[in-house]
DNA sequence: TATTGTTATACTCTATAACTATA
DNA sequence: TATAGTTATAGAGTATAACAATA
């Protein structure tokens, strides 16, 4: 490959990517309003899209996870449990440990704000299917090359 | 257009939409690390880059541009004032109004940045040049739609 | 009297450090 | 003694309300 060709790829990669980050800037409000008919903050909104719906964890695996402090997963568990959203499960095997469990309702509101969050902006929508078919299987080949 | 084909599009453009979601969580982490770099807390940094660098303007409007209280960029302007990077002028028709405007090394600073910024993901720079081009050509017809 | 920007204050989100209970 | 989670506290970033200067 010659350098112009690199430059190419360089250049187009950095239209590409602007033209993304403002697809997501156009979609920011909208997260926020989700956020505010839900009645979570962000943070706790997040946070409930964080767990998984099939696997309770260790908070402190969650810590991990969300590379966070453990005293602010302390602190997303207290309000998504006033919530009715988790309970907090004493490990059998370790009295210290407390794994951190979606209730019912937490599942509930769960699949709801994953159905809302990834309904995509309208501008999207405006494509056809074959432009967005296109835009799939350009993004797609990505996912398997990401640490290169 | 039959339901069958409204479906598809809605089901691939959450696919697409998903897809670049993913993308910029794998950017997250390098943001924060270029706040760290440039010394500047994130909110600054979105600050300086959201400065127009050619129309210095009051800071009412700013407010209105960002959507956020006078009182935030009240907070902002301090920050990057004392860093040197914006000074405040009085508004020669009125008193009451402050313009803020980036200096020489806010323009410097900010330009720094927003090449650092517009650096795309690593994985985007594993595609070939036809695919970026599919890519940057589909996106970029989605921005003339934007409101349809 | 209305408007621009500031100050005082409060709330959210995050972190660090000290603490408790278990191991 | 070390570890899991909590509590106390602090700092960043945002908002609302009261305020000062100017219009």
């Amino acid at each position: 490959m010659g350098p112009s060709e690199r430059d190419d790829r360089e250049a187009l990669a950095s239209s590409v990517w602007q033209r993304m980050f403002e697809l997501f800037q156009s979609r920011k409000d909208e997260l926020l309003a989700i956020s505010a008919e839900v009645g979570l903050t962000p943070a706790h909104m997040h946070a409930l899209l964080a767990l998984d719906p099939d696997a309770p964890k260790p908070m402190g695996s969650l810590a991990a996870d969300w590379k966070c402090d453990a005293s602010n997963v302390t602190f997303l568990a207290d309000r998504l449990e006033e919530a009715g959203y988790v309970e907090r499960r004493v490990s059998p095997t370790d009295r210290r440990v407390k794994i951190l469990a979606l209730t019912d309702a937490g599942h509930a509101a769960r699949d709801r704000l994953r159905r809302r969050m990834s309904e995509p902006p309208d501008a999207l929508l405006t494509l056809t299917v074959d432009q967005l078919a296109a835009l799939d299987g350009v993004l797609a080949a990505l996912r398997s090359d990401e640490g290169a």
